[in-house]
Formats: structure tokens, sequence, C-alpha cells
DNA sequence: ACAAAAAACAGAATATTATTCTGAATATGC
DNA sequence: GCATATTCAGAATAATATTCTGTTTTTTGT
């Protein structure tokens, strides 16, 4: 199966850096800063909306206006290798878990998960991460101050 | 010095759910779904952005559409408890880097950086974190699948 | 290099949406 | 309970999104 080519311009680049400051800029705005015809720069969205460089577009709320002031990465050590997939997706489906990655070292998952404070941490290590039986370790680590964090990606 | 006193309402998260999901929803369509008048819709979502709870509106970007392969996450160790806000702050200031967070332990550092292969990885530590001078040591985990990646907070 | 095909674009027309304003309804403070 | 502030809806207008058409530019095959 050979997947569609991907092939993006100068002009892409310059549209992506622009929605991923701001996604709610009007169409004009964006075909205005471009210099093109509105008609032509929705005509490019859409395209790499459909192709799937732009995933979608997200609001950026701050954790502490909604009570969600425990930041922490939680680190996971499991048995099998590879036949854990199932445990990850397990770990994805957590609401309070946003990101879970595969990292290299022996069959281990960092996740990071957003929380009201320790209690719900506790709550949830003990009515979701304990039916997780593949897992061999864990260490929680527990973020202080966070410093930068940002969804864009660098676009050169 | 008193904040402005943050009280959300279950419209208010409403909101929020609904703009993490698709920042460029329309306000009437916003409206809508809240069965409410446009205008009334309008004020309450300027008013979230006023007070900070929406920080702003982001694409979301597909990293391997733009030659962004390799996530990584480094541990950083440093010397000084408090005094070493400049080094985290440089680190801050380096595009690749997405996230810099203050964790529990021993004076330690956990960032996150997108970049498009391990050679800019080395041209990054040689370039810009060797200027850092406080750093003790350093762990670089890399990333072999991401299962989950959201910036999604969850809304109760 | 050349013609054919495809893609990108601009301009105009129309549909839809954003925004403002005013007054009513609702909640809040004292 | 009254005054004040907040929230809201409806209507009018300004701005934007979207579609369509034809042109220009770029790509492709030979």
């Amino acid at each position: 199966m050979q997947r569609t080519e991907i092939n993006l311009d100068e002009t892409d680049l310059a549209i992506l850096r622009l929605l991923q400051e701001d996604a709610r800029m009007t169409n004009v705005a964006l075909a205005a800063k471009l210099k093109m015809a509105p008609s032509a720069m929705l005509e490019r969205v859409r395209k790499l909306e459909e192709k799937g460089v732009i995933r979608g577009y997200s609001a950026v709320v701050n954790p502490l206006a909604i009570d969600k002031d425990l930041l922490v990465f939680i680190f996971i050590k499991t048995k099998d290798s590879f036949a854990d997939d199932k445990s990850a997706r397990a770990l994805a489906a957590i609401p309070q878990v946003m990101e879970v990655h595969h990292i290299a070292g022996d069959d281990c998952y960092l996740i990071k998960a957003r929380l009201s404070g320790p209690t719900e941490l506790m709550e949830l290590k003990r009515s979701r991460f304990s039916k997780i039986s593949n897992i061999i370790s864990m260490r929680t680590t527990i973020v202080l101050e966070t410093v930068k964090e940002s969804s864009h990606i660098s676009i050169d």
C-alpha cells in the first residue's frame, strides 16, 4: 500500500506555523498574511486537513482554571515486549492520561497524566493500573513547576 | 495581590470540552450545541479568553508530515536547586524543546523535544546543552512508538 | 522541448457567520 | 426587598466562508 505523497512547499509550512499559533485565525486573515486569495487559501487548508497534515484544532486550556493542578509522569516496566498492546490501549483509554509512549529500554512505557491532586492519582492507580497484569514496576514522577509546555512543533 | 475570581459553571466546562475537540467550530455551531444564542456564546467565550481559562487555539500538526520523526525525553540533573532558572529558560528557548518541567527529586528537569532525527539531537546537544554550566548528568530516552498524544485535559 | 494534464490560483457571487447593540431576564450583594 | 451586576436573546449589520468559473502556472509523459 502506497501512502499518498505528501509534499509541502514553503506556503504550506507558513500556513502550519500560523495555524499552530492561532487556529482560530480567519481564512481571510490567513490569506492576507500570505498574500493569497481566500479561496486559494481555503483550498490549501482543506488539502492539508485531508492529507492528515493537520490533525485537528484544539483550544489550549489553563489546567489551573479547571483544578487540574497535578502533572505526573509515570514509568512503567512490563513483562512482555510486544504482546502488551492491550496494556498500552488500556492506559490510553484513561481520560486523565494525556500521553502514552513506548520508549526504548526494556519494555518501558512513559505516560503523562494530568489530575486534580494526589487523591485522584491514588484512586487511578487503584482502579485502573492494578488491572493491568503485565506490569513489573512503576515509578511516578511529580512535576513541581512547568517552565514550558507547548504543543507546537518547530517548523523550519 | 488577589487573583481575579474564576468560577466556571457547567456551560463553561461544556464550551471548553467542545473547543478542545474542535477549536475551529463556528460560534453559531457552538451556540446551537449548547442551546444558546450566538451573541451570548460569544460573550462567554471572550470572558474565558480574558480570564485566561482559554490560553489560545492551536492546530495539531502531524509530526511525520513535516519530518519530525524523533521524539525524545531528556532528564537533566543540575547542581543548584533554585538558582538554575537561567538553565531552565535556556532550555525553554530552544524551538525543538516542547516542554520543560521541574520535577521532584534532586534538582531535576524533564524535557520533551521533537526533532528530525538523531543527527539533529546530537547537534542540539553540542550547540545548546553544552553551554549550560550547572548540568551534572543527562539521560536521553527515545520514544519508539506513541500510543496516545493529546493536549486535551479531561474535564469532568 | 513540447503538448497534454493536473494543480494552484484569483475574482465574483452567494451563503453563512461574526459582531454589535439594546433591552429583558436572572442572579447577587447588602 | 431593592439596587447592581451579570447573563442572555433578538435584530441589524459587518465580515467571513464557501462555491463556482475561468485563467495561469506547474507538472508529467514522451
